[in-house]
DNA sequence: TAAAGTGGGTGTAGCGCGGC
DNA sequence: GCCGCGCTACACCCACTTTA
């Protein structure tokens, strides 16, 4: 497996691709493409990684993925019926001015906020309904809405997705080795899991492997494990209401709920119970 | 590659709160 | 008041990460 340097399926002179992705999961190999992607997710839950981050997804959930940052979408095992549809165009697909033009100004929140990726939930029907008839649009109805699309993503509330901005393209050896540590993580995030056994895994010493990959996620890898294992809790939480927060911890592959609880912290800026209450 | 530094994991104690 | 739950703080150990 590795990190593909995607080449999305388009027909000749088509500058907007777009695609209606049905099925029992979504693709689910790490890679990575020029063309800036929105997806609105119609079916489905499972994880996003993105760049350097965890994200878990559901119906309703808009994500904007930039140009060039590694990612893919796996779908939760639970999860009979995945769709998806997503957009595909680059920046320069009508033009390399056209976006910088006056006219388009209001849409420069868009594209330097695509840099990182982020998330939209798409509670504006509108968006929701947008994305839905891309599917059925000719050229130029796809183009009209692809453009009042950029400019109500503009103006709705984000959350980043990756921390930081992937300078160079991952070369295929490289990108085999995070898929592989990304398959390991996600099947056996829940139970304990060893530096030499991960590291082995990519054929790598345990020093080796950690600066292979702090470089290429800007984070360590336990540091990685532990964002997968928050946002496990947090959809078990999300999904099993009744879930106490100490079962939720134990199942997601904490040992102690002190760790737990300082891990949460950390990385969500607040304690579980604020977490959901926010929610809510 | 090895040594030093860092920080994650764990256990324990204690506090606040709500339900019984 | 007692109990269970959720959360925080702290100390200690040692695996992990960084650096030379």
């Amino acid at each position: 497996m590795k990190v593909y340097a995607f080449k999305i399926p388009k027909k000749p002179r088509e500058n907007i691709t777009v695609q209606n992705d049905k099925g029992p999961a979504f693709y689910d190999k790490l890679h990575q493409h020029e063309e800036i992607q929105i997806s609105q997710i119609l079916e489905g839950t499972g994880k996003l990684i993105a760049g350097d981050s965890v994200h878990s997804f559901q119906r309703g959930d808009l994500f904007v993925i930039g140009s060039g940052i590694p990612h893919f979408f796996k779908s939760a095992a639970s999860s009979k019926n995945s769709q998806m549809v997503s957009l595909f165009f680059r920046k320069d697909s009508f033009g390399s001015n056209f976006f910088d033009i006056e006219e388009m100004k209001e849409l420069q929140g868009f594209f330097s906020n695509a840099k990182t990726g982020f998330k939209t939930i798409s509670t504006n029907r509108k968006i929701v309904e947008s994305m839905k008839g891309l599917i059925s649009l000719g050229h130029f109805s796809r183009f009209m809405v692809l453009i009042q699309l950029l400019k109500d993503l503009s103006d709705s509330p984000k959350t980043k997705l990756s921390g930081f901005v992937q300078q160079k393209q991952v070369s295929n050896d490289q990108g085999e080795r995070l898929r592989a540590v990304f398959d390991y993580v996600m099947k056996n995030f829940d139970q304990k899991i060893e530096l030499k056994t991960v590291a082995k895994l990519v054929h790598m010493t345990p020093n080796a492997f950690c600066r292979f990959f702090k470089e290429r996620t800007n984070k360590t890898f336990f540091r990685f494990l532990i964002e997968v294992r928050v946002e496990h809790v947090c959809q078990l939480l999300i999904n099993h209401k009744d879930m106490p927060i100490v079962e939720a911890a134990n199942t997601s592959g904490f040992n102690s709920i002190s760790n737990f609880n300082r891990m949460f912290r950390e990385i969500k800026g607040t304690n579980p119970t604020e977490y959901l209450q926010h929610l809510y």
